[in-house]
Parts: structure tokens; C-alpha cells; sequence
DNA sequence: CTGACTGCAAACGTTTTGCACGGTA
DNA sequence: TACCGTGCAAAACGTTTGCAGTCAG
């Protein structure tokens, strides 16, 4: 499925600027308002600050974008799909998504808790390989 | 050990405004920044938020407040503990924290993202059983 | 007594809103 | 053509900063 057709189906008329911020979304996987941005300027140097804010919230209430919190960071927005976790890098930022199968923590923290539980953020923090090799580089 | 020790142990000057601070950290467990402006204003109705945030921030740098980040609502606050998971209503919002055994996880996502991994942040959404019993009470 | 803390006001950065124009369907 | 989307400017919002007066140690 592509892009034209997920805006379609979700009642959104396709403009040039909405047809780009998909593609960077995914091509770039997870990106900040702020990066979204300066993205976006090569291609559209009129483009607002406000039609992205306009944008992003009405794909995030369309359900097709997600809004993921990362500790100490900027909000980043994804595609939405499958539910997963998120590694993040704290010295390069890099975020990847991965498929873990949470259902025995799950099932315990029902039972802990009491709640019924439906949907579950989990962000795991450390260094990347990269940039795990450039410390050892340093030393 | 009582508030009074945790401040002078981190060289902060042990005021009403703090002690008030820590206190309603201490007995609400997460609380975010207008919800604490609002529990001091009956005692300290000249306080300013200024003052709060001032007192979050350096308290979230000596490392003895932790901010939380859950999907879709403000940052809540909470003094530092072990690291734990927590679990929301999203209905009333209340939080609560709970300890689970995370070590297969983490094990499988550094060996998925061969990242080296030091921290999480689990969130999981769902309704309380508070919730549960009064929407069984409507139908 | 001294440095740190408070409270006010102003400044700042981010996000939202209103409106006129332009583009999609 | 009708409506939705864009871009600009202004407004709203949350947070930070500077400063003068006050308080804790």
C-alpha cells in the first residue's frame, strides 16, 4: 500500500507537502518535529512550522502515526504499525524499532497490578555498536 | 532517613517550600507540575510556579527526582527508587509502580539490537480496578 | 553574615489558532 | 465548484531567566 492510498483511505486530500512528510517518516523511521522541519525545507522553502503541526495531529488522530516518548528527548513520530519497543542511543540518538515478546512481563503486571492491560511503551537506553566501536577507537 | 536528611545530603537548603514539595512527592508517589502547583497553593498561596520549577530541576539534576514519561499525558515526577515499571488507568490516571523481573527482555533486546543496554522505561496503559468495577456498575 | 531561595515580571521556545489564499477532488 | 490544506501572523501555552528582597545555615 502506499502513500496516496493511506491518505485516501483515511479521508485526507493528497498535497505535495503531506505526500513528503510520509516519505521522510518513513524512510527515516522516527523523527522530531524539529527535523521534520529542516527536512522539509530543501523541497518546500514556504512550508510552516504550523502546517506540520497541523499535519502531524491529524495523522496521529487518523491512528496512522504514533507520537513515541522517549526519556530526556524530544516527542518522535513513527508509522504507525505492530506494536514494539524502542532501543535508543544516548550519545547518537539513532532509535530502532524491535519485536520482543513481552506476554510473560505482560501477564505479570496484570497480575501485580490488578489492571486489565491493553498497550505498552517500552524504550530500552544504551549505546549503539557504532558508536561503542568510536570509544574504543579513543582509547 | 526523612526529607530534612535527603536535602542537607544533596547541599539544598531545607525550606517550607521544599520540605512541602517533598512531602506531597512522598504521600501522591507521581504528580506532575500543575497538579503539585495546585496541592501547594493552600499553603503557600504566594508560591509561584517558578518556584517549582526551579526545585524540580535542580532535584531532577542532584538525581533524587525522577521524571516519567507516559504516552499521551504530561511528565509526572516521582522520587528516585529502584528502577521499576510502571502501570497507568487511563481513566483516572492514577499510577503505580510495580517491580518486575525485566532481565529476559533485556537480555533479548541487547542481543537483538546488540546495543549495550543500561536502562528501561515500561509504561503500560490499561484501566484500574477502581474503573473496571463502576463501568460493571452501568450496564 | 553570606550565599542560597523565593516570588515577581519579563523573556523565551514551542504549539495552536484565525484568516485569506490556493489547490485537490 | 466546494471544501480542505497551506502559509502567515498573532495568540496561547509552558518553561526559563533576571533581579530584588528574604531566609537558612
Amino acid at each position: 500500500m502506499n502513500y496516496i492510498t493511506i491518505l485516501q483511505n483515511h479521508n485526507l486530500k493528497v498535497t505535495p507537502q503531506r505526500l513528503e512528510i510520509v516519505d521522510i517518516l518513513y524512510k527515516n523511521g522516527h523523527i522530531n518535529i524539529d527535523d521534520l522541519y529542516k527536512s522539509l525545507q530543501s523541497k518546500f522553502p514556504s512550508l510552516s512550522l504550523a502546517t506540520i503541526y497541523k499535519n502531524i495531529n491529524t495523522m496521529c488522530e487518523k491512528l496512522f502515526l504514533s507520537e513515541v516518548k522517549i526519556p530526556h528527548k524530544k516527542n518522535v513520530y513513527e508509522l504507525s504499525k505492530k506494536e514494539h519497543s524502542h532501543v535508543i542511543c544516548s550519545k547518537c540518538n539513532t532509535i530502532i524499532d524491535i519485536n520482543l515478546d513481552i506476554s510473560t512481563i505482560l501477564n505479570k503486571a496484570k497480575q501485580i497490578s490488578k489492571f486489565n492491560l491493553n498497550t505498552s511503551s517500552i524504550v530500552f537506553n544504551g549505546i549503539c555498536p557504532n558508536c561503542l566501536d568510536k570509544k574504543e577507537n579513543l582509547s
